[in-house]
DNA sequence: AAAAGGACCTGGTGGC
DNA sequence: TGCCACCAGGTCCTTT
């Protein structure tokens, strides 16, 4: 389940492989995710030259000698280098084919992810124009989200993975940061104090560059563009740990649902405000 | 206007 | 063993 960590570890892997190499040929077997692939995508891309891979979020854009594909993995979806000669199997619904070496291969067995073509500036993409700011970047500040929630009476949790609000925080991830902010994840986050925002902020931004570091976060599915798992979940503190002791405090972890939505992990004990 | 819930989709899992 | 219900989750859309 790609996050902002797992979308930046595969930009990273394939970025050096394919940027400034012509698209020869495309191939897709599946048009159906999310949104239909266009179907003259094919026409569009080939012999275009591809110049920069760019992140936003966690969409993943390709900008050409004219134009820009974008990709969004959804939760299944991933990317990888392959030899262009190497078989594709179930889900592999489209090959990007820079040469008979470079194959950029998109999976996604759950058709959650997009393949797009937009001639507009990328950022006024409809996708793209109303998102949040980069959770790494320097605009996205403890006073960023005091100010941003001082009239919002939803939980902090459901605030920080709203794309609108922030960008490239999955359920992974706001679930770890909570914690290490020591942030119940139902505080409705007009009742956060300037300093908690700080914190909170500060764990976000502490989580995803540790998660980059280290690859990424590898529960089921997810792989690296050489389809390799990343390391990340060897570091979780709480996704995933029900019923399993605290590190910092040893009672035992809590699994809810989060109004019927995605599954929150907290310690009732750590966690109190 | 904001918040909550629904829909999309398939593989894996656990119960019977 | 087979069948089935259920869960996972990102994000847009619809309903409250």
């Amino acid at each position: 389940m790609p996050e902002l960590p797992e979308v930046e570890t595969i930009k990273r892997g394939i970025a050096p492989h394919i940027e400034k190499h012509v698209v020869q040929k495309v191939i897709i077997r599946e048009k159906r995710l999310r949104w239909l692939i266009p179907d003259n995508l094919a026409t569009l891309m080939k012999k275009k030259c591809l110049e920069k891979v760019h992140r936003r979020g966690k969409y993943l854009l390709f900008q050409f000698s004219q134009g820009y594909l974008l990709i969004h993995l959804g939760m299944s979806g991933s990317l990888r280098l392959l030899p262009t000669s190497s078989p594709s199997q179930k889900h592999d619904h489209v090959d990007i084919i820079f040469n008979e070496d470079v194959c950029l291969r998109y999976r996604d067995p759950r058709r959650f992810g997009c393949i797009l073509w937009t001639d507009l500036p990328v950022i006024e993409h409809p996708l793209l124009k109303n998102l949040g700011p980069e959770p790494l970047e320097r605009k996205f500040n403890g006073q960023y989200l005091y100010n941003l929630t001082r009239v919002k009476r939803v939980a902090i949790k459901s605030c920080i993975m709203n794309s609108h609000h922030v960008v490239g925080v999955g359920n992974i991830y706001a679930n770890e940061a909570l914690f290490l902010a020591k942030l119940s994840p139902f505080l409705p986050v007009n009742q956060l104090t300037l300093l908690q925002c700080k914190q909170l902020v500060k764990q976000i931004k502490h989580v995803l560059n540790l998660a980059v570091k280290k690859g990424g976060t590898t529960l089921r599915d997810f792989v690296n563009e050489q389809g390799q798992p990343g390391y990340f979940q060897q570091v979780l503190q709480v996704y995933g740990r029900q019923g399993q002791p605290c590190e910092n405090c040893r009672n035992k972890i809590i699994k809810t649902q989060q109004q019927g939505q995605r599954a929150t992990y907290y310690c009732p004990c750590c966690q109190t405000s």
